[in-house]
DNA sequence: ATCGCTATTGATAATCATTATCATTTGCGT
DNA sequence: ACGCAAATGATAATGATTATCAATAGCGAT
């Protein structure tokens, strides 16, 4: 059985990140939330609620940094501010609720599949794609 | 064939808003600039260039309300500031050279079928979504 | 374990796009 | 031409994020 705080550390040393209270703190709160998605205001307040003395300026650098690393996703749905989720290795695309704010997930191989063929007919080299649903959540209606 | 003038007067009152000045300026702007993509910064440069004294305040003003009137669509690339373009009827997604900042227009009704096939799994009451490609286009390579 | 140096942190100022305020101006029905 | 509500424009305010910079803390070497 691996220790947490252990398998933490060897994921900032991995990217070459020094191991730093904020950074610890930081990256075990999104292993731990059940909140997948978060903004840097929400990993803040979380950590203020914690008892964790940890500035937003460093909130905001650190979690720019883990997603630089590639251990952070950001996306930038249309509600104003960065969203941030571990890169849990598989993509996938979101549907989000414009009434209660959740965020669902989907990935579809056919979708994927048909962007890189309107790629191809552009002869446009695809980097990346972001694909969001607006609306009403099963839970809103 | 019909006068420009009286075509722009014309969508304004459809729409119920008043008949000004910098509004037939700006609806002016969009129909005659080989841009289809505008950001409001973007209009108001143009509108200086061409003598046109209209407040910042008032293009930001003009083209929400345009695009509440559903003369424009507003989209939220990943580039820091909303980008406007003439609704002309017909829904598209788009491709987003990374490069050169240019956009390409696309439109695929399988995805688009996809897209309700997944909502409808979900339950969710779907309203709209983004679709975005982001890449480097044919020219930039 | 201590030293020293560089990376990191945190308080705060700055930035950038956008919105709010409010006195002045203007479109438009009478 | 009048009168007034709606619109405008200069500017202040806002909200999210980034930059600044002095103080602090990792970490490799001793
Ligand atoms: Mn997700
Ligand atoms: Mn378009
Ligand atoms: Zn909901
Ligand atoms: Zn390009």
């Amino acid at each position: 059985m691996i220790d947490n705080k252990l398998s933490e550390k060897e994921q900032l040393r991995n990217v070459g990140l020094k191991v730093t209270h904020p950074r610890m703190r930081i990256l075990a709160l999104l292993e731990e939330s059940d909140q997948i998605h978060l903004s840097a205001e929400a990993v803040y307040r979380m950590l203020i609620d914690r008892e964790e003395e940890i500035g937003l300026a460093t909130v905001y650098r650190v979690l720019t940094q883990f997603e630089q690393a590639g251990i952070l996703k950001r996306h930038n749905f249309e509600t104003g501010h960065s969203v941030f989720e571990l890169d849990r290795g598989e993509h996938h695309d979101h549907l989000l609720c414009t009434s209660c704010g959740g965020v669902e997930e989907f990935y579809d191989d056919r979708i994927e599949t048909l962007q890189h063929e309107i790629a191809a007919q552009h002869q446009f080299e695809i980097a990346d794609h972001a694909l969001t649903l607006y609306g009403v959540c099963k839970n809103c209606l």
